[in-house]
DNA sequence: AAATTTTACTAAATCGGTTTACTAAATCGG
DNA sequence: CCGATTTAGTAAACCGATTTAGTAAAATTT
């Protein structure tokens, strides 16, 4: 027995698809269909369990009630946890999520948002890795209802949600700083988003305030590409080079560099403090020590999706720029 | 300048929709559409920047190119390692994840699986709460494309991508007695479905095999709706029953156990073993030491995609029952 | 009792693609 | 040079819903 259309509703009730869909949209009263054929419908309906066709629905309303969430990984826990909660509200108002991770590549972030656009999600939320890329410019020029969030890029103009990248960076290193840091090297992402390039510019500020001398060389940058060699060659060259502070701009490289402290470099595991953009779990139990900045994820999660609601309801609105206060979690 | 549809193409090149629709599937040949006008139409689409509805394909196709992807919650490292690996897959075969998070709850379940079902994805993946669902029971009696995972009910027939569950966690709990584990509790989710309750009948075995006298008592089932409260309750009990030894059937509750022994039972930390089914990153690091029993991730999902394309492609194939062997993680 | 309004419902267009069945013109074979 | 085949395309149906524009019959108004 195979699944039934409106059609096969109509025909097998002697009646006419119109007068079906209209029952079934609540629209039975406004458009005057008799109460007892309102009933003969939902009774059969319920009868067979019809189950409407979304996707018929959705071409023809030109809505998918589908979001895209596009990030770098879904599995870094950074993403997966606002991944949940953006599921759970959208869940409510019907909304559902496609994910697509990036791995910060340009190339695949491009062929992912195309995917989402013939898919025609209705909106976008995106941790991207490259915004001046021109997929994210022709949206941004058709209205496409898009919010970023993690990531920005100063010149182009669009809805953001982030934190404050600088000052809590700034924060955190001083943190270090207060307690005996005296050789602080940093290990980042290629910085092409401005994120990223405001947490170095916080770690600079702080050795500033505090008369460090600044050595470009101990700011390592690692290949997307590579994460996981590229970590260990600059966290080797950093230790080799006497540091005893190594700075992070995200969790994913700390995370990593923990793993390898731990196998390779065990005996200075004390000596060594860390200090990471981000928190993960792990860093409560974990050595070295971490002092992390925690972005407050229910709060993204609710001002994304604050904006990305009012956009559905009105179509238009201006574009904000949200910048919100991380929570310094220092351990000792 | 809104998005262009075929008819739009095919009009403004002087041309039919079928011909154009042809020459964008790489029918033109098949179809003796002269190269000349292939070309116009491959140069006008590429200049105009044509992205094909995929909802209006998906409708006439009967196919959406979605994998419906059910969960207890996306943001479980364990579910959301899994999630990257199938996303990456499919992702080269041209198919998308759907996601849905349940948190272990049979009406959510239902409705998560309805809203699959609705958008019409083409195939399942899901680790579910309630296999004996009525909505599980219709998907099977369908031949719907469907692989089960991380969970099992032995009464329904269907795909299952499982691994040795009462065996490891015997093996896991063995090595704790080895070391000289001798009051030994256990904390579980409610266990409805299978691989939990070979979870627990491993730590029986384990339990009978080294004549420790086993108390029901020390089996405490924590409620899915409450999940921090309720790990709460129950490991304090076993606390003040004095074991040695807790086991855990799976990683969420071990996680959250961790963080209350380290915030209200700091002074026991050393004293008391943990047990957990699932590997996660923390354990590396955090006390009470784990014994852990590491599920194989990589084999998971690559059996499951196998099991999913063999299906897709061939319309029908028996149901596999595929049976994996986690790794012991011991750690001292 | 005729005109108007309301009730109860339907035919057909539409969304944007794919696919089947067809045609007119050009080419080929004998 | 005539019939068959090939070439190069097109019209229209279809997927399963929504929606606009309409109709026939009943009820109401005048």
């Amino acid at each position: 027995m195979k699944k039934k259309s409106i059609k096969d509703i109509a025909q097998d009730l002697g009646l006419s698809k119109t007068t079906v869909s209209f029952v079934l949209n609540n629209k039975g009263d406004e458009k005057n269909i008799s109460k007892k054929t309102q009933k003969k419908i939902l009774d059969y309906v319920r009868e067979v369990d019809y189950q409407p066709n979304q996707i018929a629905k959705s071409l023809k309303k030109g809505k998918t009630n589908t979001i895209g969430y596009l990030v770098p990984d879904i599995s870094n826990p950074f993403f997966a946890k606002i991944g949940r909660l953006l599921e759970d509200h959208f869940w409510e108002k019907g909304y559902h999520l496609l994910i697509g991770s990036t791995d910060e590549n340009k190339d695949k972030e491009t062929q992912v948002l195309n995917m989402f656009v013939n898919r025609q999600v209705d909106a976008l939320i995106v941790a991207s890795c490259f915004i001046q890329s021109d997929a994210i410019k022709s949206l941004l020029s058709q209205d496409f209802p898009l919010v970023f969030f993690d990531r920005e890029d100063p010149e182009i103009e669009a809805n953001y949600i982030l934190v404050e990248n600088k000052i809590s960076m700034k924060n955190a290193v001083e943190s270090a700083i207060d307690s005996k840091s005296q050789k602080l090297g940093l290990i980042s992402l290629t910085p092409d988003v401005y994120s990223l390039k405001n947490r170095i510019e916080g770690y600079k500020m702080a050795l500033e305030n505090n008369k460090i001398d600044f050595d470009k060389e101990l700011i390592r940058i690692v290949d997307n590409n590579n994460l996981k060699k590229g970590t260990e060659k600059e966290l080797k060259f950093l230790i080799e080079s006497g540091v005893d502070t190594v700075v992070f701009t995200n969790n994913q490289i700390a995370v990593i560099a923990i793993w390898l402290m731990n196998t390779y470099y065990k005996d200075k595991v004390n000596a060594i403090k860390f200090v990471s953009f981000d928190n993960v779990d792990l860093f409560d139990y974990s050595m070295p020590k971490v002092i992390s900045v925690a972005q407050p994820i229910e709060k993204i999660a609710m001002h994304t999706t604050d904006i990305i609601e009012e956009i559905l309801r009105s179509k238009k609105s201006e574009n904000k720029r949200i910048e919100l206060t991380p929570k310094l979690i220092e351990r000792k």
